[in-house]
DNA sequence: GATGAATGAGTTTTCATTCAT
DNA sequence: AATGAATGAAAACTCATTCAT
């Protein structure tokens, strides 16, 4: 339910007629609407930070990159098992000041992971100076924005024939210019529809940027 | 309200205790409390989209890494300028569908011209091969992450020694070179301080990535 | 409504339908169901406590007993001015921490007048030697019992014709032998229907007891 | 629990939490919530009935003021062996019509105990006229409060210094001579510590009054 | 144009009671 | 006899919205 609907249009009456319970037994395993959303993205934040591995120097565990596409790669793999708990994270709503301050301390500690990452690359004098805190994130923020775009493209698809009542349908248009608006039939899914190749193009982009020129 | 809130937690008898209104005054001017947020929402969209350019091959208006970094700077400085607003919108509350998709168009159109950026750059031999959509949605995403946290430290900034009714008056705190950063006992706001300096940051993470060495 | 069901059996519900309002009305002057009851509450108490004086030792405020007298005549008059409120007030029922404190300073204080009045009595050679605390504790427990059944009597006398749904008639049988159970037609009213004969036999029973015997 | 937090606040959680049996026993045993109070209440009820004995005029039961202080004494220390159900008894909480009609009947029976004894008085010329109705209805008044009081003091004392864990241990506490009640810190205890003396000062206001002057 | 009292649908939460095991 | 998971009716409370003044 919080998937569809997010947390605030989400109710306890919403929550138990899906999970045909009666309302009591809801109160019985959850104290509160707040604390069941709370307990979900928890159970989510923790199989995420089971999925993520620390860059290592040693040299069994292969290359730095190696192992940052391997990270990337699980993280995505782990968001598609867990689809509708990435996609109630990632939406990001608001709830009270304890379940902030526990999705602040995750991304607090993935930036600092990424943070890491760099600082390694640093040393081994593979990363060019920069600041890594933008550097993290900004990364954090691209990681974020993909995985939400390809769990919405999922959803688009496996929706495809949308339940009468819903209202789906992008008016597709975009694109500023009048010029090449491309193939454009569906928003988003092609480009994210391959997970590895996900990865692959994200660690590239943090990798090498995309402009060959040098900016100053 | 909204900024301080969120949509959900400002309620109506908030906005009108701000404004030091009647409840009927409110609804003589909007017709419910996601028009007033969606016309708030719709009026910053609106500036911000003046504020970015169509990267132009024409040689006049300079070198396209040097307009990009233009908007770049042109969005952030906006962005400064409207922090109330800025923030509502980045903090992307739910809403109803129409929001929704007021606020989905226009960061399609952001993607369109991002991708457009890189297109252009392909043909100017200046970027390399890359599937261009997820290019732009990752700069997206850093872009919005970025902002999201140095709007935050403005505020955990400003909002740290409250002075009884007064409500701004930055006292500009940057701490002088990128290299120590030293002290980092609040959060984030340190580097993210200098809007032009990270304007600079974040494209030359666009543009070269972080790390020199091939990925294949 | 409190006064026919009591604190908890009366729903806020059962309020507004007596009221003819709607529930948000309702909560537009009472924060909760516990604030209408204090308010109620404390109305009367206030009401009540305007209505006692402080026994004088000024000649011409009048003989000690006759002000007594007057301030039972007045608490009497008064109870059954506010009949409504009286019952709930009397009927003592639990609601929170903060409306018992309120009702025990009442009670309190009550208690410290009567306790003074004897005190007088005592200056005055009026009155015998006697733990000066348990009379007016006793004191206070009869006036309550009294006015009860006062108000109770009055009740069953203006509901004498019970509107479908009530469930009233009390089985009037009691007197523990089976001797002289006199008429007890009606089981209280008689005796309680006289404000001022109450207040002269409850007076007189303060005054001088029952018994014209010594104990001991 | 009843007598710690009253009918209403006391949940079937809280009594079977506290009597480590499940929620399926307690209803083996009580049909409900409405029950095991009644039956609390009626056991009480029946234990008290046996402590008092009607006023006999066969001279080998003594006198009947000493008949009188035997009873109050005997109601007294009854009530101080099952301080719990006296305390729920004499809370007076609402419940439902049976369960009000049963301490009805036993307050009825009371009076016309009280009643019976005050006619006895008047057949032997050592009670004056009187309505005895009201002077009943006084001195039921007077008991209870009273005994409310007496139980709070105690319940007030025994948890004054609560040691983690036990809930009991009187210390006894008892201010040496009626006259300097001195500190008076705490609220009633005080007067209320000694149970015959308690019984002795509540006949003498009974049989004697307070005041020796006469009202009219 | 402004006001603010009134509204009531909708939401969360509680808790006495049941009944299959 | 004992258990405790499940129930759902009922209760308190919120708040966006209306409309007579």
């Amino acid at each position: 339910m919080f998937k569809e609907k997010g947390y605030h249009a989400t109710s306890v009456g919403d929550i138990i007629d899906g999970a045909r319970i009666a309302r009591g037994t809801f109160y019985l395993y959850f104290t509160s609407k707040r604390e069941i959303f709370a307990a979900l993205s928890a159970g989510f934040l923790a199989v995420i930070r089971g999925s993520v591995r620390k860059i290592s120097l040693d040299p069994n565990e292969g290359e730095p990159l190696a192992q940052m596409r391997a990270n990337f790669r699980r993280v995505i793999h782990t968001v598609l098992q867990h689809e509708d708990l990435a996609t109630i994270v990632l939406r990001d709503d608001a709830l009270d000041a304890e379940a902030r301050a526990q999705l602040d301390l995750f991304y607090e500690q993935v930036i600092g992971l990424i943070g890491q990452a760099v600082r390694v690359g640093s040393r081994l004098g593979i990363a060019r100076e920069c600041d890594e805190t933008i550097i993290a994130v900004s990364a954090l923020g691209a990681l974020k924005e993909i995985l939400t775009r390809m769990l919405a493209g999922r959803r688009a698809t496996s929706t495809a024939v949308p339940a009468p009542g819903a209202e789906a349908s992008e008016p597709a248009a975009v694109t500023g210019g009048p010029d090449e608006t491309a193939v454009a039939s569906e928003v988003t899914p092609a480009p994210f529809a391959d997970p590895d190749r996900l990865a692959d193009e994200l660690l590239r982009f943090f990798v090498r940027g995309v402009f060959t020129q040098d900016t100053r």
